[in-house]
DNA sequence: CTAAATTCC
DNA sequence: ACCAGGAATTTAG
């Protein structure tokens, strides 16, 4: 079987023994058995050798599509007569909500090109690209908004740290950070650079963020380990008070025996004072990844909630909450409150960055992205209104009665 | 690196 | 027929 990687591994490693072959660079393991990996980064290593790990890969990719976001869909749908997530607030350790039966969160954001096969004789192309998201419209008269956080754990991370470096790029804001990294780091204009240079520099910060070691960075970096170390001491140098911030948080885990989000949650590490030194450091980045992580759910549902208060206590509003994708509100809402509803929902959110009455203030500013369509996925930006931004309104409920 | 769900063996 | 765990994919920071 093709989706077989036991199999798999006999044949590249046993009968074909390629590993061999390329002894210069070293291979992936599995984490628990220490067998020959199969994973993408080996394969990736082994496709000039052979046309084989090329021709798995193009499989793994179309093969995912199928049974899960065709096939399964199909199936959630069956059941029922019509598609629906089920939503879980309280599964995940950080406090993000997740969705399953289908899970709307993985649904691929980019557009697939599949190759049809030769025996087929294609008339027309021979390529077909499916945008899996494009699946999903509103009702009549109705229109898709969302509402995204801009870079929510890179801003609660300058907050915590206080990083001066990090704290300028947001005050002050000159461009996106992550293009502005991404043109830093690949010697390019700003305008140069492609949304797929920004995916890897946001991938690259959270990786050395949340501690990723250099033979992973070196993975995604795709430079030497020894290059990938040199990176991370600079990145770690020129954001000096990140450094501390994550000492300090994992200092005061091993104390206490648990981290603690923006709002007060918590996230138990029996772990962090093992003997076990592998246990041990990753308790220690979930608890650096629980401080942020946690924290920007914290801020999702605080938002999610007080806007879903604001529809349900007006009188003319119409919008429904969808889905939320981390850290972004799925709205449906009428065409002719479009602009009223974008305003309402900015504001909101960044109204979240001083929560007077739970004592949060944080020393970022909080920047709302919100883009609208008519089809999932194809949504544009929604400019932000300058009359808006510029007056914060405090659409934030009473607070409750003191203790 | 962290956090999920899903599918396959 | 069912369940457990691992390895691989997708997503999100």
């Amino acid at each position: 079987m093709v989706t077989s990687n036991a199999q798999l591994r006999a044949v590249l490693f046993e009968k074909l023994r390629l590993h061999e072959l390329c002894e210069n660079k070293k291979l992936p393991k599995t984490i628990s058995k220490q067998q020959q990996s199969t994973s993408e980064a080996a394969l990736l290593q082994l496709q000039h050798l052979h046309p084989l790990p090329k021709i798995i890969l193009e499989y793994r990719q179309v093969h995912k599509i199928k049974s899960t976001f065709v096939d399964g869909i199909l199936s959630c749908v069956k059941s029922k007569n019509y598609i629906s997530s089920k939503w879980y607030q309280t599964s995940a350790v950080t406090g993000r909500i997740s969705a399953k039966h289908p899970n709307f969160q993985a649904l691929p954001r980019q557009p697939l090109q599949i190759r049809k096969k030769q025996c087929i004789q294609g008339k027309e192309e021979d390529v077909v690209t499916v945008h899996p998201r494009d699946m999903f419209i509103p009702q009549e008269g109705w229109t898709f908004l969302a509402a995204d956080f801009c870079q929510v754990e890179l801003r609660l991370l300058a907050h915590f740290s206080s990083d001066p470096e990090l704290l300028r790029i947001f005050t002050n804001p000159q461009a996106d950070v992550f293009t502005m990294l991404a043109s830093q780091w690949k010697v390019m204009s700003v305008d140069e650079v492609t949304p797929e240079d920004r995916e890897h520099a946001k991938r690259i910060v959270y990786s050395v963020v949340y501690g990723a070691g250099r033979e992973r960075l070196s993975g995604i970096l795709g430079v030497s380990t020894e290059h990938a170390s040199r990176f991370q001491d600079s990145f770690l140098q020129t954001y000096r008070e990140v450094q501390t911030f994550i000492q300090r948080t994992i200092q005061q885990s091993h104390k206490k025996g648990y981290a603690v989000s923006l709002m007060g949650r918590r996230r138990n590490l029996p772990n962090i004072n093992s003997p076990d030194w592998g246990l041990r450091m990753q308790a220690e980045r979930q608890a650096v990844n629980f401080v942020v992580q946690g924290s920007a759910a914290d801020l999702c549902k605080m938002a999610m909630i007080t806007i879903f208060n604001l529809v349900s206590s007006s009188s003319s509003l119409s919008a429904r909450l969808l889905a939320q994708l981390h850290d972004e509100l799925l709205y449906e809402v009428e065409d002719s409150q479009v602009e009223q509803f974008a305003a309402l929902v900015r504001s909101t959110m960044e109204s979240l960055q001083h929560i007077h009455h739970l004592g949060v203030h944080l020393k970022v500013p909080l920047k709302v992205a919100v883009s609208i369509g008519k089809s999932w996925g194809s949504m544009s930006d929604l400019h932000t209104p300058p009359s808006v931004s510029q007056t914060p309104s405090s659409s934030f409920p009473t607070p409750p009665p003191p203790p």
